[in-house]
DNA sequence: GACCGATATGCAACTCGTTGCACTTGCAAT
DNA sequence: ATTGCAAGTGCAACGAGTTGCATATCGGTC
């Protein structure tokens, strides 16, 4: 499992109670893991049973109270041993792949809705993230530390982005 | 769930044995989905309880007996109903790009580490798939159908190595 | 004959994530 | 007052996949 150490990178980098956190996973850390609330309010109920992270309740002015998480020191310690096991590479799963492998064995039309559908929501994401790039890192050969991992995770998403697209496009072209 | 389908489209190809699917998703198929034995299995069972296979058992010369799995009509229908569906695109999740976010809490040069050894193995990959498509499709204008569906989903395979081998090489020289 | 390894199939328990629904608080509009 | 909506938290049931183990067959070897 990794949702508790991507919840635990997310809270290390700004406290935040499971609502916010699931816009976050909506945007930037989202980009490579996604979450829905309930998952999360589910795994920050356990997380802090273990310890890892603390909450407060914390009383707003116009909406309910929320439950602000942060790090304990049992967390940090939890992250730290996490960042230093080998990652194992999560297997990927394309249900686009296998029905534009499938595709001869029904309805090849839309096999190509799909991609077509697909690649818009590629398009989407790569204006997204290319759009983020601008505004939050127009000069990256300055960048260190957390910045610069910030700034490289969001040139992987870029760039994955960017291979989809040239692979939709190439694959809508060679069906056409 | 996709599995059953991806199945349902091996079997379409060529019908098998749950030992033999499994070692085709170790490759052609399994670029874009993988799965164990006991998943596969367990999934088959299901698939015949719903009649979408049959199964015949084969005897064999010098090994024990398999069950060979073919589709059914049944099967092709469900194979054809979901290829007209609109694909759900999988979110995608990476424990790396976890890590590589959360790289400033932790020991730094163990997720250097991690990132060094997803290269490699990225690079092996696009090696194997390169040597696939010289292989297999020495000419791909010429392709048509089922052909011409695989040469794309392995054109998929390959630029979406190229595009994570040249992900990592540039984290890896910026973060030098 | 006993053991080992490869082929072949499968179960059970568990973890992780999704889906669908439920509930409270606070404000604003009718 | 009641209705409605957004923010905020959560539960229960289910689905999908993993891990670890179990089992049988067949051939070869000691």
């Amino acid at each position: 499992m990794a949702l508790e150490h991507a919840l635990l990178v997310a809270l290390s980098e700004q406290p935040a109670s499971g609502l916010e956190l699931t816009k976050r996973f909506g945007r930037s850390i989202g980009f490579f893991w996604s979450a829905t609330h309930q998952q999360i309010y589910k795994v920050l109920g356990r997380m802090e049973g273990d310890g890892w992270v603390r909450v407060t309740v914390v009383e707003q002015a116009d909406r309910p109270a929320k439950k602000v998480y942060d790090v304990t020191p049992l967390g940090a310690t939890a992250l730290a041993d996490w960042l230093a096991t080998p990652a194992r590479h999560s297997p990927l799963r394309s249900d686009l792949a296998v029905k534009m492998r499938g595709a001869s064995f029904g309805d090849r039309a839309t096999v190509l809705d799909s991609v077509r559908a697909h690649l818009a929501d590629h398009v989407t994401r790569l204006d997204h993230y290319r759009a983020l790039m601008k505004r939050d890192y127009p000069e990256p050969s300055a960048l260190t530390g957390a910045d610069l991992d910030h700034y490289l995770v969001l040139r992987g998403g870029i760039l994955l982005e960017e291979s989809q697209v040239a692979w939709l496009t190439e694959y809508l072209e060679a069906q056409a």
